[in-house]
Order: C-alpha cells, then structure tokens, then sequence
DNA sequence: CTTATTGAATTGGTTGCACCAATATTGACT
DNA sequence: AGTCAATATTGGTGCAACCAATTCAATAAG
C-alpha cells in the first residue's frame, strides 16, 4: 500500500491560519495598506505558536496578499479589495488536496476531449490510439502502463486538433501521477484501464460524440474509485 | 513620511533556501515521486534554522512542487519545468488560431465551473459576484469594464473551492484578452455581457446546476459572435 | 520459511524562548 | 519648537524539545 493515499485530510495549523485572517480582513474590513496587529499579538488571539503563525503569513505573503517590512509590520497588498477577497476565497491546499483538484479538472475536461476527438478525429490518430491499446494489451510491466496510459489520455487531447488542449492535457496527467506510483501492478486495474480505452476508441472511430463523452466518464469514474 | 519607497530588497533567508531547493533538484535530476533529504539534513546542508528551511518548504508545497507527508518525507509533486500553468502562461497571444483554441477551452470549462459554483458557491462567493455586477452596471469605461469581466470569471472559478481551477481561470482569461484591449467600448457587448452575467449569477444563486452551465454556455455563445 | 506483530527509529508538525535587525516612538537636551 | 540619541516595538532567525504519523527491522507466530 502506497498508493497517493488520501487520509482524512488533518488540517495544518497555518491553513487554520490563514482561514483565521481572511476572516480578519473581512470582519475588521481591512484594505490595502492596512496592517494586521503584530505576529507576537496574533500568535496569541488564534492560539498557535508564533511559528506557525508565521507560516500562514509567508504563504500570504507569496499570493501577494500581505508584504512584511521589518520594524514595522505586515501590510495588506492586493491591489483592490476584490483581489484580496478572492484570492483570499481560495487560498491554500496541501499536497493532497491538490491530487483530488487535479482529479475534477480531469473530470470536466477529459469527456469533453473524448467528444472533440470523436468529432474531429482523423485516420491517423485513431491509429496512434489503437496502436497504444495494442502495446497495452502486451505488456504488463506497471511502470510501462502508467507511460501508456498518460499517452493514451495525450494522444486523444492530440486528437482534438487543438494544440493549446493538447498541451494542457499533457500537464494535466503529469500533474496528477507521480512517476513511481505503483497502482498499475494490480491485475485488476489494468483490465479496468483497458477496457475503458477500447470502449473509448470505439466510439471515436464511429463519430459517436456523445458515447465518447459518456464512456470517458465512466472510465474516470471506474479510474477514480481503484484510487481512492 | 508613509512614502511606500522600497530598499533594494534584501534577501530573506527562505528566498534562498528555495533556489537553492531548486538547484539542488536540478543538479540531482529529481523527478516527481522523488522525496528530499530530511528536513533536519537539508537545514544543515543550507546552514539556516529548521524554521527557515520549512518557510521555503510551505511556500514551495503552495505552488504546487513539493508535497508533505508526516512521518514520511517531502516529495516532488510537479517538476518545476512543467508546472500545470506553464502552457498558457508562456504563449500569451500567439496568434488568431491560438486565440480560437483557447476559446474553445473556455467553451469546455466555464459552463461546468458555472454548474460547479451552482453546486458549491457559498454566500461569500455570490456577494462578490454581485459586488461585480453592480459596478459593471455603473461603469462605461471600456478598461473597467474588460477588467470586471475578468474579475466576474474568476471569482466563478473561485467559488468551485478548487484553487487549481482557479488558477487555470486566471490564466485563460489573461492568455486570451490582452490588457489594452478595447472590445468593451462596443455598447452593445456591455449589454450582452451584463444580461448574461445577471443569468448566471442568478441559476448560482438557486443553486439551479444545469441552468448556470446552460446560461454559461449562451454566454459565451454570444461574446464569441460579438467578436468573430 | 513465510507472515504478523510490535516496538524502536525516522521524519514532518508544533511549540517556546532567546536573540538579532530594522523601524517607530519617546523624551531629554539645546 | 526642533534635534537626536536612547528605548520600545516589530519582523527575522536560530536552537532545542516534544508531538504525531510513518517506516522499518527485530521478533514471534503459523
């Protein structure tokens, strides 16, 4: 078991934080060029030690939300109010929390790539698709799945003829699964992948646009409940 | 004296410890899945405090590089030469056919953002929207307007509670209309953008998902029409 | 010999205190 | 009043200890 496991997600204290400050900003209705009471004072009103206060603070600091002088104190920077709200209305997440973020953008865009492939596919993308599912059928060498699978996924982005789609779908997937991870060794899995795949191919190869969509999701979907 | 006059900008200490982060994946050629030297090692190695050290560390989990697993080690997430923005970052405005793909990404996402907020959206997020609605109602300023229906798009995508959808909101809206431009000088297009935003807003507001991602969608149906 | 278990070692998370460095404030002196 | 030096305040850094989750190896059980 190593998968990129998902606990309960325990929040960090900054992130408590952070979430303490916006609602600062917001309750004392602070603004650009205001400055926050001092990080000795904070530490002590939100309960935390002055390091993790601190913390919460660079991070603020980074969005270009706050910016510290020494000697003095931390400013509010955004621009407008409604910057600082919004970036405020975001802010933070972990590590983990991004695998799953990363995981709904793939969710809207992914089914909707596999429509505009099926729409737009020519010949030779098709083949490239089917070439892939070939390899995959071959092999059962997990780091070599995982490299096929991310292929699969781009080679369709490809097919939509738009490159700006490709690219994004390329970082997309490398975003979303480190390198090492193990999860195609399980048999199981891969049969799913596969599966997935061949439906997917078949319904681009008949311009069938909104089976495309469906059986996109279905497979993300299938995809998804392995991880998690 | 309050001038806002900044001194040459001293480094921070954190500020270091992250190129020399950087360098040091670089020179070791770590990937992702690959994990850093202990925290207590690497504050050695760069010979800064622990707190420093994990300054940096915070800032870089934040951006989406590193990730933080107790009891466990920090792990490279995204190399930082493909980071997921990275491709609409650097092509900004390459052209009319950049300009019709990164629509047609636009087309893809904002309607299912739209259905997300509906879904998600929390009161905070739709005074903001409203907020926006109201000074977009009061203005006629061509510059105010372009950047209110900038502001409108991302506080949507802001509301979804996914700070990488976000992001990537941010980055398409920036990719695809310049700073100068001046299509919002055109009365008509102020009309058509105002009534559309009211829609949306108000299918978020009654939490109505499929209707927010249908208003979406004529949305941008029609500002694509008002400007090809 | 393989598989569980358990307990020590490792590693990130948090806290407290002390001290440094830049800035702001006070107050004595002219 | 105005100047300027002493003092207090505030962010920046370092050190050390302890907590909590994870890893890993020694050991026991089968």
């Amino acid at each position: 078991m190593q998968d990129t496991a998902q606990k309960p997600a325990p929040e960090r204290a900054y992130e408590a934080v952070i979430a303490k400050i916006r609602v600062m900003i917001e309750e004392k209705n602070l603004g650009p060029g205001d400055t926050l009471p001092p990080e000795r004072q904070l530490a002590e009103i939100f309960n935390v030690s002055r390091h993790s206060l601190r913390e919460a603070i660079r991070v603020l600091q980074e969005k270009g939300v706050l910016s510290a002088r020494q000697g003095s104190g931390n400013y509010i920077q955004s621009a407008t109010r409604g910057d600082l709200m919004r970036t405020l209305a975001v802010t933070t997440n972990t590590g983990s929390r991004r695998a799953l973020e990363i995981f709904q953008l793939r969710e809207i865009m992914e089914p909707q790539l596999a429509a505009l492939a099926a729409e737009m596919g020519e010949a030779r993308h098709i083949e490239m698709l089917e070439a892939i599912l070939d390899k995959q059928g071959q092999t059962s060498d997990g780091i070599e799945l995982r490299k096929l699978d991310h292929e699969f996924h781009e080679t369709l982005a490809a097919a939509t003829g738009n490159a700006t789609l490709y690219e994004l779908a390329q970082n997309i997937n490398r975003s979303l699964l480190p390198p090492k991870t193990k999860i195609y060794d399980n048999r199981e899995r891969q049969v799913i992948s596969l599966e997935g795949h061949k439906r997917i191919v078949d319904a681009i190869k008949n311009k069938d646009v909104e089976g495309a969509k469906a059986e996109m999701r279905a497979h993300i979907a299938r995809v998804k409940s392995t991880v998690f």
